[in-house]
DNA sequence: GCTTGACAAATAATCGATGATTTTTCAAAA
DNA sequence: TTTTGAAAAATCATCGATTATTTGTCAAGC
């Protein structure tokens, strides 16, 4: 079960949910957890851009206690998706047109310089990931009426432009592409809950993948940045709409 | 009176020095003046590339309680200067010839995209900032016989630099660079303890400033990217001569 | 009516103590 | 001698309580 957006913190009664650890996944303390579940909630618009996060409430709502909560937030403001002040506390970094803007040009420019340093330096094993991310890629439905579907797209998208750049043995250049995946899911999760019918986003993809694989890299890089492009374009056009500045 | 490098942290009698704040810099809470002092520490070495952070030994040494350290230390792995892992706490990040190989190129890539955006839509003020900030590092002595020329010039060369970028209007670009500069600075102050001779330092930085506010976007943008191989090529060799790989 | 300033409430920041995990030590067994 | 494993020590993580700061309230003065 799940609470309305923006509600989660405020909420009072909680029915914190312990999350299922099976398997140890790495995340074994609380705050390292609460990273993953914060990152989430504000990816996914259930706590809201902007909004102030009420240490107090967010403790109970998390089930946490406040040293956790503080380090996970601390952690959070690298990701670009939480704003600290002194004294002032934690709140979720609000969205805007010129902070969009930013992403999608930052996104053209880091994606493009590491998908060309994949293919320089990529082995046979990344080609083979991007192939199978593409194949996930296209088999994962999106029918904006089934929610579920729009969450399992989320992630399979997100891993197949993680998987593209995954070659190019640059760490920190991977992180902060990671970053504005993240800031830009962001958007599209709040603001793009239909998919816009004048794009062809499969064959996209498709022409990505292919020419990467074949090491083409004008071409490639080409039609990943003209793919950002119209991602960035479309989520503005949507943000006018809601008459976000 | 400073301590040894690296022996920060280990000291047993700590006679912890409270920063002086008659004026209000905006870091109030003991966490945020941590991060600085950790910063600081780390990026000058005081703070051993890849050694644990013990938290009970750094507690006395700063002499503050656990939940501001631990919190600070959560902020700066966003900078790249500390890693974490769960239930094994936090170490300084290690320097390698890769790492710094992939700052020199990040470095070159981010900065004269950023340079460049400058030069696009920067205003006046911004034009009068690079020649300002120009004229103090040419006024600055960098002697390597006296130790407090070389962090004076660490800190005007630093400011230049992200002078030079500051026009850009894309403030998560900034925070990139930032970080990749204080990165490499740890390299330079680390392991660059002389200036190599065979270099006019002095003359590479005019003439990127002169190029910047003339707007010349390929003169200053090439200027700037030699000075920043350079730079990267004059620190592997230092790296390669202490045998670090 | 508007501003000012003291008081009260809300919230953030810090601390010391306790609980959990990892690492080290060291003796017994192979 | 080497390996094993339990106990001890060291260290990390979390908690509840306390302190400090900010924000909200409201009455007195202008």
């Amino acid at each position: 079960m799940r609470s309305g957006p923006g509600s989660l913190i405020l909420e009072s009664g909680a029915e914190a949910v312990t999350p299922p650890s099976f398997l140890d996944d790495g995340k074994n303390t609380i705050a390292s957890q609460l990273v993953s579940r914060l990152r989430e909630a504000i990816i996914s618009g259930q706590l809201e851009a902007g909004s102030k996060i009420n240490l107090d409430r967010a403790k109970q709502s998390f089930n946490v206690s406040l040293s956790p909560l503080r380090e996970a937030l601390a952690r959070l403001i690298s990701d670009g998706l939480v704003e600290f002040e002194d004294n002032r506390g934690y709140r979720v970094s609000p969205v805007s047109l010129s902070n969009l803007e930013e992403i999608t040009s930052l996104r053209e420019e880091f994606e493009t310089y590491a998908l060309r340093e994949s293919m320089r330096v990529g082995d046979v094993d990344w080609e083979g990931n991007v192939m199978r991310a593409l194949h996930r890629l296209n088999r994962t439905e999106r029918d904006a009426s089934k929610p579920e579907t729009l969450e399992q797209w989320e992630a399979v998208h997100r891993e197949f432009h993680l998987t593209l750049i995954s070659g190019c043995r640059k760490p920190l250049l991977l992180s902060f592409c990671k970053t504005m995946l993240n800031l830009n899911d962001r958007y599209r999760r709040t603001f793009l809950t239909r998919t816009s019918g004048d794009r062809n986003v499969r064959v996209e993809h498709s022409e990505i993948a292919q020419g990467t694989v074949s090491r083409d890299m004008d071409y490639a890089c080409d039609r990943l940045r003209e793919h950002i492009h119209r991602t960035g374009t479309n989520l503005r056009k949507h943000l006018a709409e809601k008459g976000i500045a």
